[in-house]
DNA sequence: ACGGTCGTTGCAGATAGCGCAACGCACCAG
DNA sequence: CTGGTGCGTTGCGCTATCTGCAACGACCGT
């Protein structure tokens, strides 16, 4: 791997936790002021970091056009959100789409009907892996060697008193979850809030992202939440449907 | 500059437009297939490309997280936000938020109290510089040379036969809107949307941000959008001290 | 079975990046 | 006013690092 490179993009993530000044960001390098200088020009000119009026860096503007432009290329989005609308609108509660990659599973849309909360809250940010029901969907379905590989190399914090403790535990419920086709959340990551999720699959039949919808417990109760399960898999059965190509997107007129 | 990092971080723009495979990627940079390999594995390393089932490669994960992350670095918006939603609590219009940045303006929030719209939808995104009110507030702030030297390169494209048709023109309506400290966007980037915006200081008293409202005229008349303008500026003031430590943020009891 | 395409590897040569040291500048204290 | 300190910045020589080549292997369609 070319270490130019390398050092440069470990300049965005110590840029994430703050702006920083060039010797600051020289030193978590470990490299001489010049060399960090010479990345950062780089870097700049890109657009990744911008400089403000203090000269200190942060991180910069392009970054958030890209991530869009991201956002944007991937289709199951796409083809989900429509579906996710109108099950937020029929229940009421947060809908949220989720798919895994790279060791990591995390939200790619979010639909909340009732306040206008700070909208990209939790979009693009990792998921708790270990708990959330979305992402047991998700790594329910990898082979066998890799499901055990992960699941090893995992921390296992107790968000609450419910949450997976270990790898046993979590390898346990990977495997209910993939025989029985659906998975739940209950208190797991935070005490008060339950979710039920669903598998979206695409035209090879593999898990390619996954859905949940999450409510508190003071508006309804998990039971409660559970008598939703049966539309969250019609609706991720419809997503399934039209992303593996199998339905036809236009709805037939009557 | 570093050519290595240069060539590696052109391969972000690139893959935004869509997915690429090894060759593509190599052709585009003019490098041969060998580099062009190297450089995808370093920025697949740190998560900012993603190989897919296909091999080809796209815009990773880590990505989101770091746009997110700069997002909230961003303290202005945290600032802000409270103040944006209760103006649209009072009128009911979208309100948004918008910084300039290495030639760009782009919206960094945005409260939109009708629809369960994509959220993200333009976040992020640059604005029509020309055209939008945040952006002329933006840019009137410039000083001379700065504005000069940017309304000469930029292009003015007719979205509207309202929009602003050249520099000379720009640069007198910055002139208009430096003075009257506010702007307006009639009809000049969608035909039948208007907006009204007001700009936002921090200690030094230059511009640090814009905000806007914006409603089609189908629900309000240009001129009814008007009198909400003392309401605008007022936010845009509150803000103002907030951010420059005038005010202290939290409210005396009475 | 065979040619074509695509991703991958090892290598030798030379380019491009590295750290050093010196400079300019702003700020501060005496 | 002057000497000192802490920044960011620059030019340069050395060599570590990146590059392009050529050959390999996997896969696919014919």
């Amino acid at each position: 791997m070319s270490q130019t490179v390398d050092r440069a993009l470990s300049i965005l993530p110590l840029l994430a936790e703050g702006p920083a000044d060039l010797g600051q960001v020289a030193d978590r390098l470990g490299v001489h002021k010049s060399t960090a200088l010479r990345l950062l020009r780089t870097l700049h000119g890109h657009g990744l970091v911008y400089r403000q009026a203090d000269q200190r860096y942060r991180l910069g503007a392009r970054l958030f056009a890209l991530a869009q432009e991201a956002m944007e290329n991937l289709d199951i989005r796409e083809i989900a959100h429509p579906h996710l609308v109108r099950l937020n609108e029929s229940c009421g509660h947060t809908v949220h789409l989720a798919v895994y990659e790279e060791h990591e599973v995390l939200y790619i849309d979010k639909v909340e009907s009732r306040y206008p909360v700070r909208m990209y809250s939790r979009i693009g940010k990792p998921v708790a892996i270990t708990v959330a029901a979305v992402a047991k969907l998700l790594l329910a379905d990898l082979s066998d060697t890799e499901r055990r590989a992960l699941a090893e190399q995992l921390d296992y914090p107790l968000y609450t008193a419910r949450s997976t403790p270990n790898a046993a535990a979590f390898l346990r419920e990977l495997d209910k979850v993939r025989e029985q086709g659906w998975a739940t959340d209950l208190g797991g990551h935070e005490e008060s809030i339950n979710c039920v999720a669903a598998p979206i699959r695409g035209a090879d039949g593999r898990v390619a992202a996954a859905m949940s919808v999450s409510a508190p417990n003071v508006v309804v109760t998990a039971d409660e939440l559970l008598t939703l399960l049966p539309q969250v898999r019609r609706t991720a059965d419809a997503i399934s449907g039209e992303y593996s190509g199998r339905t036809p997107v236009k709805e037939t007129p009557a």
